[in-house]
DNA sequence: GACAAGTTATTGCATAAGCAACTATACTAG
DNA sequence: CTAGTATAGTTGCTTATGCAATAACTTGTC
């Protein structure tokens, strides 16, 4: 089953197509995401995900540029993000003694508890696209695939 | 192997760790072949994946809502996306005869040669991270899996 | 110890994207 | 036919983000 092709370049080919839906599943699934967060916490995705990867972190903080990486965002875009954080009063920012450049950021009990309403819904919503779509195993591999496919390039 | 967990609500879940990954690695491919067509082809990753939505079309052209549809943006974004795109003269909107609210969006020949050249160094890229990172059974899984994921809510 | 080069975070600026309000057109029921 | 409702697209406004330049600090080398 090939749809027709107009021109000479290969825009059916499997990586290609595979790539776009990537792309796309991400989004949808974002997207849904987000509005929920937004509509039952007051919490933008880029605010769960930043508290999400903060109490990874041993002792609840990370440094800045550990942010901006592990959210995949650039450097100026995680200082404003922070900035409203902190400004929510759900995250503050410490200094660093051994390295005056750098500044911490921690998450706060504000923030922690946020989180966890957050989380909640976060729960329910995986339920629903991920634990009625896929099986354990299925969710197994494709872990393991996209581990495969995050390695640094 | 356990990462401490200063508070009581489940966020080393096996969905929720799934899910951060999926946004980590679509953020990390995304972000790198949007600069890697930037800097080689001035074509910002949203451009090309407008272009390669309606190069699959039949007749090359979708109507205004299947296209933000089908890239995942809002009906307004995807408005000015393609003031943009037509400003370049890559894409045109042409008139709906059944529907006079409708506005198709067509690829022109110049949109054609510019995805041409996009698409060169999307396979360059795709072979460098799809190609050596994943075999094609683990493409074909991949691909299964994400389309279980993308169903309709 | 001083200078060069690298690193960390922040800021100015420009752009892209979403939401909500609006206009124009189509459909449905009576 | 008309009124009401739904749909398609655009626009105003706000916000979030990236890039490039900058400032503060660290590290390595001589």
């Amino acid at each position: 089953m090939v749809t027709i092709q107009p021109s000479s370049c290969p825009s059916g080919d499997e990586k290609v197509q595979l790539f776009a839906l990537l792309l796309e599943t991400n989004a949808r699934l974002a997207r849904q995401l987000g509005l929920e967060l937004e509509a039952a916490c007051e919490t933008p995705l880029a605010w769960f995900e930043v508290l999400l990867q903060l109490r990874q972190a041993p002792e609840g903080r990370l440094k800045m540029n550990q942010v901006a990486d592990a959210i995949v965002h650039s450097s100026g875009g995680t200082t404003r993000l922070v900035d409203r954080l902190e400004i929510a009063g759900l995250v503050e920012r410490r200094s660093c003694p051994n390295d005056r450049r750098a500044t911490y950021v921690a998450i706060t009990p504000e923030g922690d508890a946020r989180l966890d309403r957050a989380l909640a819904v976060h729960l329910d919503y995986l339920e629903r696209h991920l634990g009625t779509r896929l099986s354990g195993d299925e969710r197994e591999t494709l872990s393991t695939l996209l581990e495969k496919l995050n390695t640094a390039s």
